[in-house]
DNA sequence: GGAGTGGCTGCAACCGGTTGCACGAAACAT
DNA sequence: ATGTTTCGTGCAACCGGTTGCAGCCACTCC
């Protein structure tokens, strides 16, 4: 069995309290005893238990990460970046993966509560009033979705909705698809609103739709029946899908249809043609929401929610290029 | 405050243990009791602190799982397949990135021991020293690396390895270069052990090399200098960007030059060349160790360590293709 | 010489649960 | 009627730490 402070008290002839003084209040022991200390707890390969010590504390210096999908590359570099972060602020950051299900979201939420000191909920696909409700058990900091009253960390996804859309008209397309995300998906909506609003444009939105390859590739056939030139995908692993299908269906990429994905992910990057994309900055992303939790969890109940609103920025490529009329042959 | 097992006794007007025991051994306490204890519970919305059991229990209901890179798609699946199989145990999974740093690793290692029942390691950069020593603190799973004497889950990469070399040699391929993967990583030994052993083959190894689209990029002025006709590479990541850096020098993949990568990802199938690879079976990887491990946490001290060994099989696509004389153009 | 001060340490209660043990009541056997 | 089980519950110690309080000692200051 692993040591425990009683071992290392008994070790260097001292009472608990001064073993567990030396960790966590070093400033409060005689240099000479902590000394005596520090080398009877190395002697026994002694670490304080975080969870014995949260118990008391109520620090657990875990934080909780929740994501829809780890698999997509958007989530695993956020991921990245917020557990370095962490790290540097000495604590730990546990990953869980929903599935996509509200149901299992939820569920994660309750059983992370009492093992963190806050949750950072990416993407959520639960309502705002199950949010609301879950945040009485432990503090969260919301990132891709709106929230009054509650830290957010936001992409700047409309702007980066109506560039993209803006490339494309300038390329002289106006009608134009849009694939939407999963149900519930703030920055789906956020998406959605932004390309209705832009003047001129013909839109026609498909969706919900499940944000994966699979998704994009199950729309192919709509998209080519539909009569239009341009398509916005609510994420790169859709557009490749819808590509990939487009192509599989003699549609041509970008001769026929134009498509921008959301993201920049690798394999946008590989894939040819290479895909246009509207860059997501995931890392920083991740880091500023650790920044704003911690800020959250250090300040109690006082907190003042922040909100942070990243920049996103078009990346132009191959998969859109200029509209040629005529060239639409109907399946 | 979140309610305590104290504010169910009280609210339904029984003893502490009596909660506790509706909750861990329901059978010792009458019906009637306990669905007072539920209702009040219910009414409080009661969880038990997870936390806390541990600490009587010594079973925290969490497991482990440390990878090198979590944005590695081999790595993101197989953890789904672990994290979706624990928790029909009621297990729940806690990822950690290590950043291919062996210090990293260690460090979160120490840290996850005393939070978890178990830890899954994946593909360790760490030497089988230290990793032996710490054993002691905590179960091991190990994945990608044999280790006698401990629970291990393996790809049959050996055998993918040369099945993959066979392909390229019946395409009437000899020279062939091996991108090596990181140090420290047995499943990259296993490979290169492999080629090694291929009668007729004239290899060239290069590495050990970072096992990302980057790593591959960077040596694609080496092996396009290098007079080989066939590459396998560590990873499928590396071979993507090995393809896209020899497409930049000229260098026609798959006519002058074929490549293999190995996992089957995502991005080897849009990029293009689709990409010839050796599929990995990641999500029953991440299933098959969550076994071995709950096994070998449910066994205590008398656990006998077990080995899986999973098939792995080649899928081939587009970047590999005949040997064709002369076509090679030195840079 | 006595009061006050500050530095260090021990004592004991506490965090939120679990569990071996004891005890009372009811059910059963003799 | 008495002895023996069985069942359900409470009691209290314990898991591995933390922390408010009090006490001790050595010093300093009048």
């Amino acid at each position: 069995m692993a040591a425990t402070i009683r071992d290392v008290a008994q070790a260097s002839g001292v009472h608990v309290s001064t073993v567990s003084r030396t960790f966590s209040a070093p400033h409060l022991v005689n240099t000479e005893t902590r000394n005596r200390v520090l080398a009877a707890a190395e002697d026994l390969g002694y670490r304080p238990n975080r969870a014995a010590r949260a118990l008391t504390t109520g620090r657990t210096h875990n934080l909780g990460l929740i994501v829809a999908d780890i698999a997509n590359p958007f989530f695993s570099h956020l991921i990245k970046g917020a557990q370095a972060h962490a790290r540097t602020r000495d604590y730990h950051v546990f990953v869980a993966d929903t599935d996509e299900d509200p149901q299992v979201e939820e569920e994660l939420i309750q059983t992370l509560a009492k093992q963190v000191d806050g949750v950072l909920l990416c993407s959520p696909r639960l309502s705002n009033r199950v949010i609301e409700k879950l945040r009485e058990d432990v503090p969260f900091v919301v990132v891709n979705r709106r929230m009054k009253g509650m830290s957010n960390v936001l992409m700047d996804v409309g702007s980066g909705a109506r560039e993209a859309i803006g490339h494309l008209m300038s390329l002289g397309h106006r009608r134009i698809a849009l694939l939407a995300g999963p149900a519930g998906s703030w920055t789906s909506r956020e998406i959605t609103d932004a390309a209705h609003a832009v003047p001129g444009i013909d839109l026609t939105v498909f969706g919900p739709n499940s944000p994966t390859e699979h998704g994009g590739l199950a729309l192919a056939e709509a998209v080519a029946a539909a009569d239009v030139t341009g398509v916005l995908a609510y994420n790169d692993l859709m557009a490749i899908g819808l590509v990939e299908g487009l192509t599989a269906l003699g549609v041509a990429v970008p001769d026929q249809v134009s498509v921008v994905g959301i993201d920049d992910i690798v394999a946008g990057r590989v894939s040819r043609p290479k895909l246009t994309t509207v860059a997501m900055p995931a890392e920083a992303a991740g880091r500023t929401a650790v920044d704003l939790l911690l800020q959250l969890v250090g300040a109690g109940e006082t907190a003042t929610p922040a909100l942070a609103t990243l920049a996103t920025n078009l990346i132009i490529r191959d998969s859109t290029g200029p509209v040629r009329h005529g060239l639409r042959t109907d399946p």
